[in-house]
DNA sequence: TGTACATCAGTGAACGCGCGTTCACTGATGTAC
DNA sequence: TGTACATCAGTGAACGCGCGTTCACTGATGTAC
């Protein structure tokens, strides 16, 4: 019964909006685990938005269960914060990948690495969005990791092309590659329901074999 | 001489961050042309944040050059400008596209209307994103325009595979169509200039051969 | 062994800003009598 | 022909809200002496 000292009012009060109020303060040299705290809560927010705009040092605060001000312990401003929450997001994006590649055959792991992409972004469709439709607005240095990303894509495909003998621009048909699925991906999350739209596992097969990327 | 009544500092200072200040008073029966100022003055909005978060209802109206509140005279609230705007932009892709639609050849007329729909999601990166990429934040009857413009889509396939004795689903490829293109138009206006990335131009040429949509 | 002190992990109050919306108002202009 | 009045196209002040950021503070805890 001890659990039960405060009453069922006085918890939907206090909990009803809001997450982690409970939080107790970190012991003394633990300071660093608010600041992971801070980013899960403002990717959560990314998630929820599927933007940047709705990321408020508040609201972060807010979820984290701690004032305003203590999101300054640990971040220039609020700007570092959702620089922090896009790193995050390329951290989560890339140990999904990264799995993928370790399949050993070079078709297979590209029809693997293109699942776990389409995977990522319809379950995560608000950090997608903010990766990957950003455009000018990411900070720069955020740009590289993107980059390094399409490197490991153009890869994939070369390892192919070598397979096949095929003479093709590995860019190239990456960047068809890339184009097509992203649109799959952001299609999929958008076209309304009376549209009887192709499972992206088809369109994934379909992309496959009109890029002329299975084996010969 | 007449024009320069008002010195440099004062017209700096007056317009400087807003456009559109020197509005006279519409005289009586024309107050509807504040209406589509305004719905003009909401899809800028649209195109500069690339999202309905940066619409806002001051905004607008400070950009057409009149108080917040003369805004209630036209529009419920806020969301009702709002969606007029999507509406409009909608209107413009519509008008773009029908040009296309007059191309006799059914395969030159997929190809004109693939870079109509291109060149618009390039021009109104903006407007773009807000009417392909909203999911389901859009208003429900705004989902119809969408999807009547898909029809247009499929019905373009159709004619192509007819024309070729191709008995393949035209729902099916015009769905490869669109999800191919929309990556093609989104991917263009977010990769780093550090990739040489393909021209749209070349890509749609692809997407037309890869997805056998040229005459036989 | 006791205690003063620096450090750490935060809080609280206040600021000016832009937001959507409310209520009450203004002042020119066309029209009915 | 003159004038009272309804209509039209707006304005102005105020409201409560959440925002980022500032400055000053608190109170527990480990450590040096």
């Amino acid at each position: 019964m001890r659990e039960n000292i405060w009453s069922v009012d006085t918890c939907t009060c206090t909990l009803v909006n809001v997450k982690a109020v409970t939080r107790e303060r970190n012991p003394r040299g633990q300071g660093e685990r608010l600041r992971s705290d801070l980013v899960e809560a403002a990717v959560d927010l990314i998630a929820e938005n599927r933007s940047i705009d709705g990321v408020s040092l508040r609201g972060a605060a807010k979820r984290a269960g701690v004032s305003p001000m203590a999101v300054y312990n640990h971040f220039e401003d609020k700007d570092a914060l959702v620089e922090a929450a896009i790193q995050q997001c390329w951290n989560d994006f890339q140990v999904v990948i990264a799995e993928a590649l370790e399949v050993d055959d070079p078709v297979a792991r590209l029809r693997a690495a293109g699942d776990a992409y389409v995977r990522f972004g319809l379950a995560k469709p608000g950090q997608y969005a903010v990766m990957f439709t950003g455009g000018q607005t990411l900070p720069p240095h955020l740009v590289g990791i993107g980059l390094s990303s399409f490197d490991v894509l153009v890869q994939m495909v070369q390892d192919i092309l070598d397979l096949n003998g095929d003479d093709r621009d590995a860019l190239f048909v990456a960047a068809e590659v890339h184009t097509w699925i992203h649109g799959i991906v952001l299609l999929d999350g958008c076209v309304p329901n009376q549209v009887d739209w192709p499972s992206t596992d088809r369109l994934l097969d379909e992309l496959m074999t009109r890029l002329g990327l299975t084996s010969t």
